[in-house]
DNA sequence: CTGTTAGCGCATTCAA
DNA sequence: TTGAATGCGCTAACAG
């Protein structure tokens, strides 16, 4: 009942590989016989057998993409955008969503992906195992998280850059007492959280303010833990009368706590996030705008590329562009309020 | 380089057949046979062609899955789910965002799922071509947004007493004067703007207040459009004292509207919102929480069991409940406010 | 430029 | 319970 190549081939009258040979655009069809044939298999209707082809030629046309959590803001959008550029190209995607323990287990233990994609994605950090399982798949691999991994492309950000401008804002408002709400560190190969608290030290320290620990709390990068976090800072003896998140999701935390707190904000605190949430604009956040769609489709682009030339050296590190965005949730201490 | 089942069979010293049975868990394998193949399968790291085992066998472990916009919160949190559950089931999960037109036209004029899936979940409302497209594709078909649609297994709430609830919930606080900002209809088959609008009308008929186009506005299921909304009714002459958004993204826009407008939330306006998204609670968002994960891991299960019982009849209507979740963003009518 | 010949790796008859 | 033969639909190498 479904068309096959055969099909085709006789109504067109001629062999099958000439039929595979035009509608996949190769040389050596004359253009009368392949508009012919073109012509004949889409009004059979005919559409090439995935599974046969990539078995015949071991291309897959397919991409596979891991995500950790794909209901998140950040990994929807690079998945997004990578999607699109991918299925413009003609791949499809194979997704694989890797939230819990069991099914990354799951994921590296099996490697469904194998012999069915021509190439990786990876929206999470792999662990030491992990990144050696993606590898043994002899396809181009690619991430958009974390620092340089060997056998990977990755496109990142400047994490230290944008954590400084974020705070150096705070300073050059007047600010002394800066609070900071990290994430955990999570995976080892996961920098992201190191480098922007570095920066947070270095600019505390390159203005000449002591640091204190007592300003530092952990939001686990979760608007929940933000506001736990916002919560632990506001009990310290001496608050802080800023706070830099490292995240628009645990910056909302703790805009919420604030708000619970009775402090308004920027008058009474000032708040900076990072990354530009979609909702950031609503809540007039002040932040640190970083291009996730484009991260996701530059990412896509480098691993196409790959594809088509597979002599390019494999693997590099690109860095996007940040935005520092100025909204309503930073102001000058108050002179009124405690210091 | 890579092993294939032939190497297996060597391996243990039996044919190809045998192991191709005894590692799907076929009857007409010894136990021990079956114990001595799946070692040497396991120590050689074989693991079946997909292509290969689906040009053979037709069936491909493998669902479709079309979404709009896999960056949305809403489609993002279905999929999540949904794909939790294919995968736990042994299903891998091939992923269409289809939010521009070209790309939707592509994928519904190629159909690259054809002989690919064993299922397709749609996030997106088919037109009629659409519909009769992916029913022509003759696997299990199944939905979480819209009405009931022939060929399709559709997951979904009651809009019209989600609605009808967050609307009366004003009206029990005393307001008489309520707007709505509204979805565009979009495709044909959208039912939930028309459905939710009847309830707005329904309610305010059933308490006596007549009905007042100018309270009614546009925002389009985004963030923006809500805002641009708000303004509107902002300029009636006489401007509503409560509002419901059919959405919560649309109630986000217009809680920025009013603060932009210096007007209080609830003192001067009362704002419902539907949907109960992962930020609705941050911001104090009184809404109609709706199970979206729930709804699409109930949409992968039903498909499942499709998948299992080819015999059960194939399409159904599931209801998943609602919950009106009581926040800050609603109170009585100001009474030195405008009436 | 086109047709013929072999597989790709596996699942499924049919025999044994 | 097992093995040998056959074909799924297509691509690639080789002829012509």
């Amino acid at each position: 009942m479904t068309v096959s190549i055969t099909d085709v081939a006789r109504a067109a009258g001629v062999s099958a590989s000439t039929v595979s040979r035009a509608l996949r655009g190769r040389p050596g069809v004359s253009e009368e016989v392949r508009a012919q044939i073109t012509a004949v298999a889409a009004q059979l209707g005919y559409i090439a057998s995935q599974s046969a082809s990539s078995l015949a030629s071991g291309r897959t046309f397919t991409i596979g993409v891991v995500v950790p959590y794909v209901g998140r803001w950040f990994f929807g959008t690079v998945l997004d955008a990578a999607e699109q550029v991918f299925s413009a190209a003609g791949y499809d995607v194979l997704l694989y969503n890797l939230g819990s323990p069991e099914a990354r287990k799951r994921f590296f233990t099996k490697l469904p992906v194998r012999k069915r994609v021509d190439a990786v994605l990876s929206l999470l950090i792999p662990e030491a195992e992990e990144a050696a399982a993606l590898r043994s798949l002899g396809v181009p691999l690619a991430t958009t998280v974390g620092g340089p991994l060997p056998g990977f492309t990755v496109v990142g950000i400047d994490d230290r850059a944008g954590a400084e401008s974020a705070v150096r804002h705070l300073v050059n408002l007047g600010h002394r007492r800066i609070g900071m709400i990290s994430g955990t560190s999570g995976p080892l190969h996961w920098t992201t959280p190191i480098d922007r608290r570095q920066a947070y030290l270095d600019v505390l320290a390159d203005a000449g303010i002591e640091h204190d620990p007592a300003l530092e709390a952990d939001g686990d990068y979760t608007v929940q833990g933000g506001e736990r976090a916002m919560i632990e800072l506001l009990a310290a003896s001496r608050p802080p009368t800023a706070v830099f998140a490292q995240s628009d999701e645990m910056a909302m935390g703790a805009l919420r706590a604030l708000r619970r707190h009775r402090l308004k904000v920027p008058e009474d605190v000032s708040v900076v996030g990072f990354d530009d949430h979609e909702l950031a604009d609503v809540m007039g956040l002040t932040t640190i705008a970083q291009p996730v769609a484009g991260e996701g489709a530059e990412a896509a682009r480098l691993l196409l590329r790959q594809l088509d030339e597979p002599d390019a050296e494999p693997s590099r590190h690109v860095q996007m562009p940040l935005r520092f965005v100025l909204r309503e949730t930073t102001a000058p201490p108050n002179p009124r309020g405690p210091q």
